[in-house]
DNA sequence: CTCAGTGCAAAGGATTTGCATGCCG
DNA sequence: CGGCATGCAAATCCTTTGCACTGAG
């Protein structure tokens, strides 16, 4: 199924329309590799108003379109929600606060969601999704 | 090494003393066995003024004898450094925000920790660690 | 046409900071 | 004693919100 088709789909089940920036907001985290901040998404999107990136991700989130990071870094930065990409991971650059995504073998992938489950299901945690981050340095900031 | 040793060793060597305030926050995070939001820390210290609160973690996180947690909750959270305790992760409930510890098997650790090291290489990133969360909603929320 | 979405500017709220005072080393 | 840590209050800055206008359905 197509990204778009299922953004109009979430939005319409949460009683939302897919307008233009709502579109174009989501075209940009598609086209980047990577988690996303209000200011990059500003300055990649330049008719798009800082109150309305907000509100537009806030909306997207909530229909399940879109993924809120948060990180030691002083913005929050968004992605594609899970089910619309690949499943992966972060790495996370401790110095300049950029993400970088990766993924892992399936076995190990495996390994951990039964072992997941086994520790949520002990501490009456629901619906747990897990969350696998590599923080260091990045290769721009070691230099 | 004694905790309190080592906070102050640690302090010392970053120019820092090792005050009354810092002592209580550093004994406060060992008390509990949850990372602690600032507001919570301001209630069971109630001498403790909350401009102090922030400077003195900010201080004992530079030292490397904190470490600062970053959620979709409204507060950050702290606990003692990695080194200080036990390695574990944390169960995450995104309805209230509230962190719950958890180890997972030895074997899983070191496959982890043997694919991360891989991936951080590959990607020139240095000294990296690793974070592993569940997120959910706990048992508290569910109800 | 109607009402949700948008932009602008102002408000909120966690966190940071300036400054005077007091305590540690 | 001298300077760093602390408290108080004010300032910051990301994020949210009020309001009037515009555009989607």
């Amino acid at each position: 199924m197509d990204l778009h088709e299922t953004a109009l789909a979430r939005l319409r089940a949460d009683g939302q329309r897919y307008t233009t920036n709502r579109r174009s907001v989501v075209e940009q985290l598609e086209r980047s590799d990577r988690p996303v901040s209000i200011p990059e998404l500003l300055v990649a999107l330049k008719d798009l108003a800082q109150s309305s990136a907000y509100r537009t991700l806030s909306v997207l989130e909530r229909a399940g379109v879109v993924r809120r990071l948060v990180t030691q870094d002083e913005f929050a930065r968004y992605e594609l929600a899970e089910d619309l990409t690949e499943h992966h991971h972060h790495l996370i650059c401790s110095r300049c606060g950029v993400i970088e995504d990766f993924t892992v073998p399936d076995s190990l992938e495996t390994e951990l969601e039964r072992i997941l489950r086994r520790v949520a299901s002990r501490r009456g945690f629901a619906s747990a999704s897990h969350r696998l981050d590599l923080v260091g340095t990045c290769a721009g900031c070691n230099t």
